[in-house]
DNA sequence: CTGAAAGCGCTTACAG
DNA sequence: CTGAAAGCGCTTACAG
């Protein structure tokens, strides 16, 4: 590694100014055409690297958006983040991105390091537990939050979610429209406005429709595939038989089937199954699974957008924008078939 | 926003220099405990947040680490940056994240914001056709790059990843044993060090056998559950019907054991079917998948590892290490069934 | 143990 | 259209 090429270095060498040069390469018109060429040109060929750092410390813009949620490895997030990833690309914006695996903790180091670095703004599907005050210090602090999936009380910034009362009305009016009227709920926490919004939506549905949901029929808690897997022996041992499971997510859903043909069973025929989410691996489970369309690109295009447009200046007053979901009718659901 | 606070503010604030401030905050020795007691208290109390960018522009280190994968919604990649997020989380360093794609040029574009952050190093699963130029431009310019799951020719640097051509005999051998002798290969690319390796261990392994691997019972291309999906129809239509098919990865072989459903055939009984990687989700689908566990875990902490022993100093000579897969025999796979 | 001063590599008024 | 100079907020020799 040679001399550190800098802007002087090629002031220097060029016998211009560095203020020249800095211009120059950030094509002001403000520097004559030949210069600008001259400029960029020998840059190139020395092989000069732009130092954001010091840039950054000068004008107080970094470039840098956090993205924080809370497992990328869940592909309901892999999805948003693509969208995300895509806009912020556009948009010459780099982003850091980290789990919290809902530790609140680990999120407030994480808006930390974002703070330290001189982040432009934060996108976050904030932790279980996140106290509105966490997101008012990023904000006392010039770094504008915008989130995503799930709500925080009180915390005054712009939400991007799905509407998961009416989702979850969908899948259950389908499977009551099926003829099912035992109809369990499978996975969620009451810990997030999701899995309290989407209980409320599937209770309702049900008292609507005159039937009764007994809460003997929820098992809160899986979220994954392995847990939904987990919880197909504790579904099919429920009682008076649910003839159909509403789940929390896709992925509850598909492990879940895979539960019950563990079981000898078949999803989609002896038992009906509605997922969540829309992932697109939903498509391709065996069955193909119903489920419910949540808008992961739109929350994520939304959401970056929404944070750039602030970063413009555009005055983004505190806004919750509801995705509407939407049925996707498949093979895991069919009427219901007595044990 | 109140005014920014800055070491100075708080040098002032306690009548002391703003050395002493910094070095204060930094718990040097040369401060006396009970002026660094009252500056951290201080510093605390007015909510002062360290300024990175400003420090870096002084010691010509960021604490950032760039991390480049083809796709993190990818489960295998996911897994490996879990492992990488957790050794660097250790040591405090930040990650920036991106996706290439497979695209040379987004990678290309990565390595340079990461130098124009003053990034630390970087570790990358490389793009298909990356240049040995780009890996050594980034080192070049004092960025230490680590490679992952690929390999790149004459690029001299750290490599991590599994021992392809072996690991894919593990499941060849499997199957052969059981007594398969018409067996096809589905999935993967001769593009990639990982395509070509596996392919080669695959043939290797039959010939060892005596077997004929005839060229069309590669089905090369597909990666992904859906791809893997899509080829089942084209695997079921080969010539000579093969009793069996090596899948390039757990997600091939799922997409296809789910394709192989629809077909209305059974994987494990009708057909046996082996993926590579042993993701999380092998052991839950249905039937639970054969496979090779590639030590997603190991390389991504191993390559963190050598990555920071680097920054410390270590002298990490470019090495490439093997890890040594193993076979992991579950449901998928059983004794040929003629069709 | 503490302070004064220089410098990291940019950008931005301000002159000319 | 171009240049000289100050300053962003830290850290690091160097004195004392």
């Amino acid at each position: 590694m040679a001399q550190k090429i800098k802007l002087s270095t090629i002031a220097d060498a060029l016998k211009v100014s560095t203020a020249t040069v800095s211009l120059a390469l950030r094509d002001s018109p403000l520097v004559a055409d030949q210069t600008r060429d001259k400029i960029k040109e020998h840059a190139r060929a020395i092989g000069y690297i732009y130092n954001r750092r010091a840039a950054s410390l000068r004008t107080s813009r970094s470039g840098i958006v956090g993205v924080v949620v809370h497992d990328i490895m869940n592909p309901f997030f892999a999805e948003i983040l693509r969208a995300i990833e895509g806009e912020l690309d556009r948009s010459g914006q780099t982003f850091i991105l980290s789990n919290h695996y809902d530790q609140v903790e680990k999120q407030r180091t994480f808006i930390e390091t974002v703070l330290q670095l001189g982040g432009d703004g934060v996108i976050m599907s904030p932790a279980i537990g996140t106290p509105a005050a966490d997101i008012r210090m990023a904000e006392d602090n010039g770094l504008p939050v915008v989130l995503i999936a799930r709500t925080v009380q009180d915390a005054n910034v712009p939400v991007f979610r799905g509407d998961d009362a009416y989702g979850i009305g969908l899948a259950t009016n389908h499977l009551i429209s099926l003829g099912h009227t035992r109809i369990a709920m499978v996975g969620g926490t009451d810990q997030t406005s999701t899995g309290r919004d989407r209980y409320e939506g599937y209770l309702h549905a049900m008292q609507k429709a005159g039937l009764d949901a007994k809460p003997e029929w929820r098992i809160p808690g899986p979220r994954t595939k392995q847990a939904g897997f987990d919880a197909a022996p504790q579904f099919l041992a429920l009682k008076d038989h649910p003839t159909a499971a509403v789940c929390w997510n896709d992925l509850c859903a598909i492990g879940m089937m895979n539960g019950i043909a563990r079981a000898g069973l078949v999803a989609g025929v002896d038992i009906s199954v509605t997922g969540y989410d829309d992932l697109e691996e939903a498509a391709i489970a065996t069955p193909a699974l119903t489920t419910v369309w949540n808008g992961q690109r739109e929350v994520g295009q939304r959401a970056a957008r929404a944070l750039l447009d602030q970063l413009n200046g555009a005055d983004t007053h505190a806004r919750q924008e509801l995705i509407k979901p939407e049925l996707r009718i498949r093979q895991s659901t069919s009427i219901p078939k007595e044990r």
